[in-house]
DNA sequence: CTTTTATTTTAGGCAAAGCTAAAAATTATT
DNA sequence: AATAATTTTTAGCTTTGCCTAAAATAAAAG
């Protein structure tokens, strides 16, 4: 696997985020990556010319099977990285991000596989999501939002939403954590807030909370 | 403290490496970064516009107290990478350079100092170099050349050069690692080879092996 | 089914970093 | 001290990657 530049893997990250295997508008791409829209022509283009992704001028651009595999091994990197900034390092969950953008770009198929392994072999990020296995499997998705389930369900905190450092900050002080557990002990028909119980007491989570943690029944 | 690009921190660690706080010719320069002379020439023009060196045309270039600090902290942070990767990674002592190269070049503060504590606070570098600290202090340089103690000498290796592969793997196949202890049983008066003695017997070093392993008087 | 609007591409510029080849300055040698 | 040899700088070119402004194309609206 030949070496790219910064610059091109996160217009590959960006495809793979916005699109997966599907087609992604110029507009898009350029919203996401932080760039005009000229810009982002030149760079497809140089993708294309590297077979990464497949260019139809003014329809869109789509990874191919190769670019699709290079954006699963920055992801894997990104998730590993983030996995040892906060299980080792101690970092808090919205601080990690800036920094395996940086990280997940050092090249290095043995200093991955090394860090998997000093992790304990982790299926999924410290926010739940999934890290891609070195072949490129994908580990389930986990979990569904806490609205969707019904009054009496015991459930566990499986699954966090990238929504933004206010969130965090939010779930860190109510001190909700993955790997916890609650019963759903009503569920608001006026505004779909959520109350949740656990052995300590009883509290209301709002609906745009509740849909940016996932759980799964336990 | 800005940021600032690859390239320049490249430039700033090698200026450290030749001369520190002294002048380096624009030839010894391009040597060492690999370049040639043309590019370095403008390279160190804009490093002194970002005042992190001193230009004197056709004379030399030499590091600023500005230049200094940023090289401090960038070998601080190359130093600190290459002993997780062998203390935790379980890398060997010749894999890590390159791969310290490109981690020393991730910036964040916060990262440093984290990683600084996870490896417990360390002075010295897996190969026993000094780890600058975050003020910019060194710590000493430990040890003395083996070929510098004299017959019946008990030492025990702190710090081995970086003298390429072939190098390490010989220490490997004779298993000197940083800790070990000897006694210096003989030094010939004919090729200034040394033989060490420890509880498992004894083998003898020859003269360029023992100029690149220091070790002090234990 | 045109015309207007929105999106995308082209054209031309700029900065970082590298290169080669030629000119200038320094150092070394008669 | 004058010339030869070496080193350094300048000049001009290349690529990556971004920009703005203008032209071209596609999509939406009348």
């Amino acid at each position: 696997m030949k070496t790219h530049t910064e610059s091109e893997e996160n217009y590959i990250k960006a495809l793979y985020h916005l699109g997966g295997d599907q087609p992604v508008s110029n507009g898009d791409l350029a919203q996401r990556i932080g760039a005009k829209g000229s810009s982002v022509t030149q760079a497809v283009k140089r993708l294309g010319q590297k077979d990464l992704v497949n260019v139809v001028p003014y329809k869109g651009v789509q990874l191919t099977q190769q670019g699709i595999r290079l954006a699963k091994s920055i992801l894997r990197k990104h998730r590993l990285w983030e996995t040892f900034l906060v299980d080792k390092l101690g970092f808090g969950w919205d601080e990690v991000h800036p920094l395996a953008e940086q990280l997940e770009h050092i090249q290095s198929e043995e200093l991955v596989d090394r860090l998997f392994k000093f992790l304990g072999s982790p299926k999924h990020d410290p926010h739940g999501d999934p890290i891609p296995e070195r072949d490129g499997q994908m580990p389930p998705v986990l979990g569904q939002p806490i609205g969707a389930f019904t009054t009496g369900a015991e459930i566990r905190i499986v699954r966090v939403e990238d929504a933004g450092t206010e969130f965090f900050d939010q779930l860190e002080t109510m001190n909700i954590n993955l790997g916890n557990t609650y019963e759903i002990r009503a569920i608001s028909a006026f505004d779909s807030s959520v109350e949740l119980g656990s052995s300590t007491g009883s509290f209301w989570l709002s609906q745009s909370m509740c849909a940016n943690i996932y759980a799964i029944q336990s």
